[in-house]
DNA sequence: CTGAATCCTTGCCGATACTG
DNA sequence: CAGTATCGGCAAGGATTCAG
């Protein structure tokens, strides 16, 4: 340890380098596949087939890719069972668990909304001038 | 109205069309973009410029992309000044405050985690065996 | 200042095939 | 069954330009 020895303070670049490191983690989750992959698994533990057969369209590659990536950043953690074939399971970590709080509500927001935002495509649509409202 | 004179409840191409719609708007919703142009609109008016000044990184074409796309969904209010040069304000409507109610807990989500984040990645990186406890 | 349209590059993502 | 690698199409996204 060498870094920092005079000052128990963050300084600016410290601050820097939280707020880009903060940035790209905000990147890497907030995609669709991503949050739709915590979504589904919840509080079980799945399978990759499993979660596959959940998770509404995704493709192998995007399934794993995803994975690998939520693993590296420790929202899920990996089991693998050394038999065969072999049987992975996927399970979300305290963290990941955090993160699909917020997205459960995100998905409810969506379905508290739905209306709302059908009238307002169609407005959008027809370019008529009723507005949303602030 | 020439719709379900027969049915007061939703029959399933309802709920189908509900889901698929759901889906649809989740993955308007659930991008990198939106998301932080909604986080930097806050509780705040702003113009396209300083929109473009708040969130950082984010090119011409993205911001007006995405402020299309949430203005067609609802989310924001566009307010045109029609001086000269124009002067254009965006507002969120109350469906997009809600929203962001989600996207502030998700980013203080990031915040709280980034250390856990970071050393998961590093544990990763040396491939090492300690992985994540779910 | 905003916004739309154009070109052009990059990377996403699906399909496929091959290992353990 | 799960994972990796490769190829190719196509859409996302950046830079630039023109219009109102």
């Amino acid at each position: 340890m060498v870094t920092k020895q005079y000052s128990g303070l963050p300084d600016e670049a410290d601050l820097r380098r939280a707020d880009s490191l903060a940035r790209e983690i905000f990147s890497d989750v907030a995609n669709k596949w991503a949050l739709l992959i915590i979504e589904a698994l919840g509080e079980r533990t799945l399978r990759f087939s499993e979660l596959r057969a959940e998770v509404e369209g995704i493709s192998h590659k995007m399934l794993t890719q995803n994975l690998r990536m939520l693993e590296r950043n420790g929202l899920v953690h990996r089991e693998v069972h050394p038999t065969v074939p072999p049987r992975v399971e996927y399970t979300l970590t305290g963290p990941g668990r955090g993160l699909r709080a917020t997205v459960d509500t995100m998905c409810s927001w969506t379905h508290r909304n739905l209306r709302h935002i059908e009238e307002s495509r169609k407005r959008f649509a027809t370019g008529t001038g009723t507005a949303d409202t602030p």
